[in-house]
RNA sequence: GCGCCUGUAGCUCAGGGGAUAGAGCGACGGCCUUCUAAGCCGUUGGUCGGAGGUUCGAAUCCUCCCAGGCGCACCA
């Protein structure tokens, strides 16, 4: 928010004698900003809302910022802006330039976001896809707001899926069939062909998809390396045995029921996918992050109080312990819908769904949803490189604005309206590219990126209805408009990388 | 049966207490000697699943009901 909007609900709140949060009216008819504070504070205050009202209106009206006020309604307060709020404001971001909007949180933290963590048993399906494009988004919103962030890979390579999985593999080599529980697939036959150990490649194989997705980890974990661990933390859990095996009592901890850490002797005396969870979350916050987010598809939310129990149980502060669900993938194609199934021939890959439509509309398709809602993409209008999908429309209007910037050479760019009076759509662009830090700093908060994209669409709407309307180059107000573009180009190459699409300087 | 998520325009979805509920796709109609028409402007289209409740004010918060998805392993 600009610093001149911040002065005025400073000013505004100790008037009203409580906080007072300036929002955008979606009707231009009701100001640029407007607030409800009279009708919140009314009641306590024995005065009327709209007498209350008029009072905060007259006392804005005498603000530097403040063009004109009024009461509308039952009691709202709109506010028309002064040009010398347009020049501060754009002033504001064309000096933070890149770093508009970042860097707000505070205390800044150590955060892991550990996500997609798939199983080496095959490619990395669309399903994972999502994982990777939340986990990512979520960990480079992190980042923007100026924590430190890390993002790791954890990978099963010696439970009982990864066993089936090398024995198919394993079988195929031997010219048998694989078995009835095990994977089959045309991966499983190639890597049937290949001498090498098929987790290892496949390992790879997920590596070098997830760069081409721009997902770049910085550390992977083993859950066989963790399982080693095991010894050093079984003694401090609070566990039990029951037939055979050794439970958690993770139950009295906040989690749903316990959960078997190691098998009964019938059932091979191994530990659990769940025994190695308890080292790797020890590991996790021994190497010093303030917070460890876990990023989970809706087919694991069984588990997701799990993870703050055995923080509990083990004395860690379970605040340190986040999990962040999402729900599942459809792909419709021509009206048909593709389920995703690793262990069958009908599924969805990610290097096919990148193949198919593209890294950019990839991201931008699996970024632009809420987590909380299980998404179905037509992948035909994802793959279509037109004006009617929303990623090029965003991605033009910074093509645009390069192609603007090349022809202005090196001319100057200010935020001086040198007394003239801001047009409706530079003032629209203005609002618009103000609105972008608390964008950002709610997306964060509500570890949800779909917030990003969705206003991106927003910033080019006014954007282009702004170069519709109005020249920049050669215009009386050259300078202005120029720096107005600067600073809606660098809004939407920010709101783009934030979800992991390219802003192009051509188109 | 229990738990989590969801139900908003024909379709896919925004919307996390405010004024007349938005966008894209679909459908229909206008605008290119001017910085990129991958653009702009307009029309069409909704009992916000249902019923109660809280509130000056509810798509938004609470309760119940209905419908759908996903879980409820000594798989992960």
């Amino acid at each position: 928010m600009p610093e001149a909007t911040r002065r005025l609900e400073a000013r505004l709140s100790e008037l009203a004698g409580a906080p007072v949060e300036l929002e955008r009216p979606s009707d231009p008819a009701h100001g640029d900003y407007a607030t409800n504070v009279a009708l919140q504070v009314a009641p306590a205050s024995g005065k009327g809302p709209r007498e209350l009202a008029e009072e905060l209106a007259a006392a804005a009206t005498g603000m530097a910022e403040v063009e004109r006020a009024e009461v509308a309604g039952p009691g709202f307060v709109n506010l028309w802006l002064a040009p010398s709020w347009f020049e501060e404001a754009l002033g504001e971001m064309l000096e933070a330039g890149a770093d508009y909007g970042c860097g707000w949180a505070v205390p800044h933290e150590r955060v892991q976001v550990e996500m997609v963590s798939a199983n080496p048993t095959g490619p990395l399906t669309v399903a994972s896809a999502r994982n990777g494009a939340i986990g990512d988004s979520v960990a480079r919103l992190l980042a923007f707001a100026g924590h430190q962030v890390e993002r790791e890979y954890y990978y099963n390579d010696s439970g009982a899926q990864v066993e089936r999985f090398r024995a198919s593999v394993d079988a195929i080599r031997g010219g048998e069939e694989p078995p009835e529980d095990g994977y089959r697939g045309e991966y499983v036959a190639e890597l049937a062909r290949e001498e090498s150990d098929p987790v290892a490649t496949m390992l790879k194989q997920i590596e070098a998809t997830l760069e081409r997705f721009r997902i770049h980890f910085d550390s992977w974990a083993l859950q066989s390396e963790l399982e080693t661990r095991l010894p050093e933390f079984l003694p401090k859990l609070d566990t039990y045995e029951k037939d055979g095996a050794l439970w958690a009592r993770s139950s009295a901890y906040g989690d749903d029921e316990d959960r078997v850490l190691i098998r009964s002797p019938e059932q091979g005396g191994a530990p659990t996918y769940r025994a190695a969870d308890v080292a790797y979350l020890v590991d996790k916050l021994e190497r010093g992050f303030d917070r460890a987010i876990y990023v989970l598809g809706a087919d694991h939310h069984g588990t997701r109080k799990w993870y703050g129990a055995i923080a509990r149980m083990l004395g860690y502060d379970p605040e340190r312990i986040e999990v962040l669900i999402y729900q599942l993938v459809h792909l419709t194609s021509g009206g048909r819908q593709a389920k995703m199934s690793k262990r069958r021939g009908d599924v969805v890959f990610l290097d096919d769904f990148m193949d198919e439509v593209g890294v950019d509309a990839a991201r931008w398709y699996l970024a632009n949803r809420g987590p909380d809602q299980t998404i179905e993409i037509d992948v035909d209008l994802a793959a279509e490189r037109s004006e009617k999908n929303p990623v090029y429309y965003v991605q033009y209007a910074h093509a645009r604005i390069a192609g603007i910037l090349r022809n202005a050479g090196g001319a100057a760019s200010n935020s001086l309206l040198q007394g003239r009076a801001p047009e409706p759509e530079e003032r629209g662009l203005v609002k618009r590219l103000a609105e972008f830090p608390g964008i950002a700093a709610e997306a964060t908060e509500r570890r949800g990126p779909q917030g990003v994209p969705n206003y991106a669409i927003r910033v080019a709407d006014d954007f282009h209805r702004f170069y519709h309307h109005h020249r920049v180059l050669e215009s009386d107000a050259q300078a202005f408009r120029l720096g107005l573009c600067r600073a809606t180009q660098s809004v939407i190459a920010r709101c783009l990388d934030l979800v992991g699409v390219d802003a192009p300087e051509r188109m």
